[in-house]
DNA sequence: TTGATTGACATACTGCCGGTATGTTCGCGC
DNA sequence: GCGCGAACATACCGGCAGTATGTCAATCAA
């Protein structure tokens, strides 16, 4: 048998890059198979979670086997990162487009911390990211692959509010891990709370308020 | 065979309950088993995670067969609370004798916070109830299982320095799931560091600090 | 054009592990 | 001292991650 059930990708797919090289098309069918298992991963390990999601049943929202899955990554826990990164690349994106509107330096901190909130509301990222993600690769892992990405951003940006003399000597990264880790469970209670609505509001106050308090006790102390 | 290895145990304990009646040994020996299989359970998830560790592992480390260990519990997962239950009541314990000496109402939120934050940098509270917990127990559960206990102690704090009207109308719940979400990761952070006592000094420096702010910003906007 | 090579899969199999079903023994009430 | 049930132990099953192997087709060297 061997290739059986994958013609009808490459019958999809030839319709759509006739133009290109010959050379380029097999690399091109085999990234379309490896983003398909990967969004299957996304889907499956956010509703069902990493134990109670089989790579059999990814590779069949695929429409291939566990043979192909194999093919494109190393185990399991390979492909969990891939999703991981797919997800994480996306808030990103979008924290990242929040920077370019540059205004008052509180004001962009707000911005941020309201934008991340927003995305860690999204189902994908809290549990694949949030919950998950430490467990699944170790937190040292977790923590580099978030390095450059959403965790990165936020970081920026409290070094720059330090950097304007906005906190007292306060170490950076204390700062950011805390800011992360309190938006990230706050957005897991509101997701879990039965008024999402409601408590997402009264999430918001809170973050604000403490923001102007933190900004206001700051600037009373120091110049 | 039947009763093989259990032998020991009973030779063990029947040296120290002599004095008891006869009527309660046989609760006593399943009492010590389920405790030493709980034991074996928290050593276990805590340096190789749940995932990592299998039943007859934890049997094994306890003297007894997996048999026994389902005599006891329904499952891998009623086990894992069982070992979870055990931590969050240690660190809840070493919380209340805090609460005991009642002093300053932001004094005592201190206090608390810096025993949390220390009780976060236990190996076994924080696998087994900071990062594994939502993920093997599932949010809800895990949220359940922590009200009365250490996230209790940490919202009634929070609800007393609301009701002295330290903060501004801010949601109770809200403020808890942020301070402990802050911590947690902070700790992490800590425990996962190449020079946990620098960083653990930071952080203490830096939540002190926060919370000054916020004290001093509290105090200046409302009265 | 063709033979060899290799990438991109599919199929078949293995071992581990959680869970279950069943057996065995001993303590305890009568 | 006897039956009964609690407290275990043993044997087995099914699912699943991982591996070993097979197959086909696209590419390339000659």
């Amino acid at each position: 048998m061997g290739m059986v059930g994958a013609g009808w990708r490459r019958l999809v797919i030839m319709a759509t890059v006739r133009a290109r090289r010959a050379s380029a098309r097999r690399a091109h069918y085999a990234a379309s198979t490896r983003d398909d298992l990967v969004r299957s991963a996304v889907s499956l390990f956010t509703t069902h979670g990493y134990a109670g999601t089989s790579l059999d049943t990814i590779a069949t929202r695929a429409r291939v086997t566990k043979g192909a899955l194999y093919h494109h990554f190393k185990g399991k826990q390979d492909l969990f990162e891939a999703a991981f990164s797919a997800v994480e690349r996306n808030v990103y994106s979008k924290l990242q487009r929040i920077l370019e509107k540059s205004e008052n330096l509180w004001v962009k901190a707000g911005l941020v911390v309201r934008e991340y909130l927003q995305s860690c509301l999204d189902p994908a990222y809290q549990r694949i990211v949030i919950h998950e993600g430490p467990v699944v690769m170790g937190w040292q892992r977790w923590r580099d692959a978030q390095e450059g990405l959403s965790y990165g951003v936020i970081r920026d940006v409290i070094a720059d509010l330090r950097a304007a003399g906005g906190l007292g000597g306060i170490s950076v990264e204390v700062t950011a891990r805390l800011v992360c880790g309190a938006l990230s469970t706050a957005a897991t209670m509101i997701a879990n709370s039965p008024d999402p609505k409601r408590v997402s509001e009264e999430t918001e106050d809170a973050v604000v308020r403490l923001l102007a308090l933190v900004r206001a006790g700051s600037e009373t102390q120091d110049g």
